[in-house]
DNA sequence: TTAGTGACCATAA
DNA sequence: ATTATGGCCACTA
C-alpha cells in the first residue's frame, strides 16, 4: 500500500479534501501548507497512492504552473481535464489554469 | 552503498 | 515567452 508514512499521506488527503469546488491548488503549495515547503514531490506521490475508497478531489491539484502533471493525453490526463471542466474550471489557450485566479488558500 | 527516478519547484539566462 | 540547472527526498534496483 502506502510507500510513504501513512500519517503523511493522510494529511495530504485531508488537506486536498478541503479544496472547494471550482478552486485548485498545487503540489508545492500543499506541501508548504503542511509545513514541508520543499516536499512537493511527496504530495504527488501521496496522491498517486490514494486508495480507491478515499474520495477526494485529487483533480484540483495541479503543478506550480497550473498544468496537469500527468502524462500529456494519458488516460488520467483526460479524466482530470474532464473533472475540472465539469466544475467550471476552464484552462486558457495554453491548456493551463490561472492559479492567481483559481488558486485556493485555507 | 550508489545511481536513477519521480503526478515538483525556484531561479537564472 | 522558453529552457537549463540545481535542489529536494523517498523509494527501488
Amino acid at each position: 500500500m502506502s510507500q510513504l508514512p501513512l500519517d503523511w499521506a493522510e494529511r495530504v488527503w485531508a488537506l486536498v479534501a478541503l479544496i472547494p469546488e471550482g478552486r485548485v491548488s498545487s503540489y508545492g503549495k500543499l506541501a508548504q501548507l503542511l509545513g514541508f515547503p520543499r516536499h512537493a514531490r511527496h504530495v504527488g506521490r501521496a496522491l498517486s497512492e490514494t486508495p480507491p475508497h478515499i474520495d477526494i478531489p485529487w483533480h484540483r491539484v495541479l503543478n506550480g504552473r497550473g498544468e496537469c502533471s500527468l502524462a500529456f493525453q494519458s488516460e488520467g490526463w483526460y479524466v482530470q481535464m474532464a473533472l475540472l471542466r465539469a466544475e467550471g474550471i476552464l484552462p486558457d489557450d495554453q491548456g493551463r489554469v490561472n492559479l492567481t485566479k483559481y488558486g485556493w488558500q485555507p
